[in-house]
Parts: structure tokens; sequence; C-alpha cells
DNA sequence: TGGATTCCTTGTCTTTCGTTATCGTTTCCG
DNA sequence: CGGAAACGATAACGAAAGACAAGGAATCCA
């Protein structure tokens, strides 16, 4: 994909949020820049700031935490959202955690540092990071509320009747049980007792 | 408290997160009211749509879904912080949770339909937004992070040594099981496991 | 293509958790 | 003040999850 239909998806990727004026728009789009990535390439590391902000225009990504040595993966990102180590760039702190790409992968990606800067020049832009902020919370409080409410085998299930199919079609399963809250040996188990039902 | 000393608290909260000129102040200031609430009293219900936006001045509460007729706690709120159903308020749709006073209990309000004005009215007001979400989502990350990469013990101690400390002093045992997602019973046995090492 | 690696499944064993029930204590409320 | 309700600790039991290991399938990569 080139760079120009690149920024007319993140032009309507933002539009689901906020309307900006072409001269808001104008504003970002010399800061846009193509990005692709290979199977495996990092996108945003652990103990760095992150600074990225991306549209993913193809590909999957997962992001992970490490403890004792292994890695948590918590989160997947595809096709049409946005993909970045949000928590580090907001806070400004080292990120704690890696985004890794699943596959090859193109994205658009801009600093946060000039979205940072255009909050507080355009009303409308403050407004895409209040939005941006409370979808991201809605999901993080439904996360939440699976996690303490929710038996691993009920969490599965959910997510095979969620919108989130892309998650079990395309994730290695052992990712999915980290997602999960469980071992890749549990979710295997629970995958078998649900299939017998 | 009276109104005055209320109102100047509230200022002072909000600007943890952003300077407001008096200006700016002056446009919320005449929707604010002081709300009283007894023991067991709700502040928000499950069902309807939230609209209240609170600064909690004194008194413990406890936010908590309903699931196969049982209430799980998942939150608490205390002297200092904001209190309300706030996913409800930005998605405009019905509350999943209630919020339950746990003790009598104080409190500065004002409409979330005001704040939603004023957002478009002042960058400042519309930053606060952003900022009040930002926060939000630290928060809850860090939350699905402890669920995801935590056994329960390692939960309960990481709650005994957080700056939260306030939940276990002030909060009955079973709501706070709840909020690390398991049982009262078990939480017993974790204490009791705990202790003697 | 073929060898190595990664991934998933299955089995066994141990630990932990959930459930249910009991009991003593505290708190609530008429 | 006194009975009822709520709360926390503990025990017993079954179910489920974790740890560890082994084997087969799929995938990767030279």
């Amino acid at each position: 994909m080139n760079l120009t239909d690149a920024t007319a998806q993140l032009r309507q990727a933002i539009a689901r949020f906020v309307s900006l004026t072409d001269t808001e728009w104008a504003m970002i789009e010399p800061h846009l820049r193509l990005g692709t990535i290979q199977k495996h390439q990092l996108f945003a590391e652990e103990g760095q700031v992150a600074n990225t902000v991306a549209l993913v225009l193809d590909g999957a990504f997962r992001q992970f935490y490490t403890k004792d040595g292994e890695e948590k993966t918590t989160y997947f990102f595809f096709d049409g959202h946005f993909l970045s180590a949000y928590i580090s760039c907001i806070s400004q702190r080292p990120s704690l955690v890696t985004i890794e790409a699943l596959t090859n992968g193109q994205y658009v990606a801009f600093p946060y540092t000039v979205l940072l800067n255009l909050f507080d020049q355009s009303l409308n832009w403050q407004k895409f990071g209040r939005l941006i902020s409370e979808y991201a919370l809605q999901g993080l409080e439904d996360r939440v509320v699976g996690l303490l409410t929710q038996s691993p085998e009920e969490r599965y299930i959910a997510l095979l009747e969620s919108n989130k199919k892309k998650i079990i079609e395309r994730i290695p399963q052992h990712y999915i049980a980290n997602y999960l809250g469980i071992t890749p040996v549990s979710l295997s188990r629970i995958r078998a007792r649900v299939m017998r039902q």
C-alpha cells in the first residue's frame, strides 16, 4: 500500500472518533510515515519509552509482559485498529510491554509527541485523545470484569462467541491461553472438554 | 462540610490533572451540588444510565456487578477520589454496575452532561476529560496485568504492599475476595497461609 | 526436502480453588 | 436488650488448574 492510500485509511479510522476539518488533518499529515514490519520483529520494546502511535493496515501483533523470564501475552492487534504501547506514551515512562509482529505487516504511524502538541492546538484533536482513551477504557473494563467474574472455561466460550473470533482463528493457542489467564496445557484441556459437549 | 469548602476541594482535585482559569472554573461552579449518603444507599444503579460525577469528600464506596444473582465487587472508592459509573456516563448506556455506600458519606457532584458540554466549550476541560480517562486507563491496565500474571496469593500480597492498604483495613473481607477474583473462603485460606510464613 | 524447532495434546501427580457446611463472633436492628 | 443476620475461620470433598514429561503433528528454515 502507498502512503496516500494509507493516510486515507488513517483519516477514516480517526473519523470514527471525531470529525476533523481539513486544516486539522493537515496538522498531522506531514508527520505520517508508512511502516513495514517482518514477522517476529518488535514494534515496541520493554524498557523503552514508547513514542509511536500507528494504525494497522495489515498483519497481526501481540503485546506481552515478561514475568520470571516468561512472556505473558495480554493483547492482540489486527487490521484497522490502533497500535501503540499507549500507556508508555501517555505516562512517558519506560514501557512494561513489548509488542511483536506475529506476521509480516504494514502500518501508518506518527509520533505521540506530535499528537501531544496537537492536543493543545486544537479542541478536536484534544477530543480525539479523550475518545481514544475512553474507547480503550471500555475495552479494559470488559476485560477486568471477565477475569473477575468468569471461569477460564467461560472466558474461552465467551471469546468463541465474541466479535473477536479473529483471535481464535489467527493466533497460536499458547498466546490465547495467556490472554485468558491460563496455561497452554489448561486451554488444550478446556478445548477438549468444550468439543465433547 | 459546607459547599464552599467542598468546591474548593473539588477544584484542587481537578488541578491535579489540569490548570483551569477562573473563567473555566466558573463554568462548572453553578452546577455543583453537595451530596450526603447513608450506608447501604446506592450512588449508581445497574440498568440506569448514569449521569453523575462526584468527588468523595468522606466515606467509602464499592462498585459491583451482579452475576447469577450474586454481587461481585470489583472496585472501591475513598476520600479524595472521583466517584462515578463512568463507563455508563461516557457510553450513555445503562450501567452494568451498582455503586453502594459502605459507610455514611459525603461528596460534591455535578452532572456528566454538564461536563460533556464543557468539553466542547473549552480546550482545558476537554483536556481534563482526556486526562481522567488516561488515569483510569493506567489503573485498569495494572489490574488486568495483575489478574493475568499473578496468582491469587500474589495478588493479595501485592495488595498488602501497595498504596491501597485502605482497602484491606477498611473493607469487609468478602468484598476484597471478589476484588481479587477469588471466593471469600479462598481468601481466608490465603490469609492463614500468608500469616504462617 | 529433511532435520530441527515449535506447538498441541495427553497422561500423571500435586496443589489450589470452589462448594458446602459448621461454628463462634460480631454487628445489626426491632 | 435480645434475636436475627452477617461475617470470618475452618474442615471435607470434588473439580479444575498447574507442573512436568512424553509423544506426535505442524511449521520453519537451511
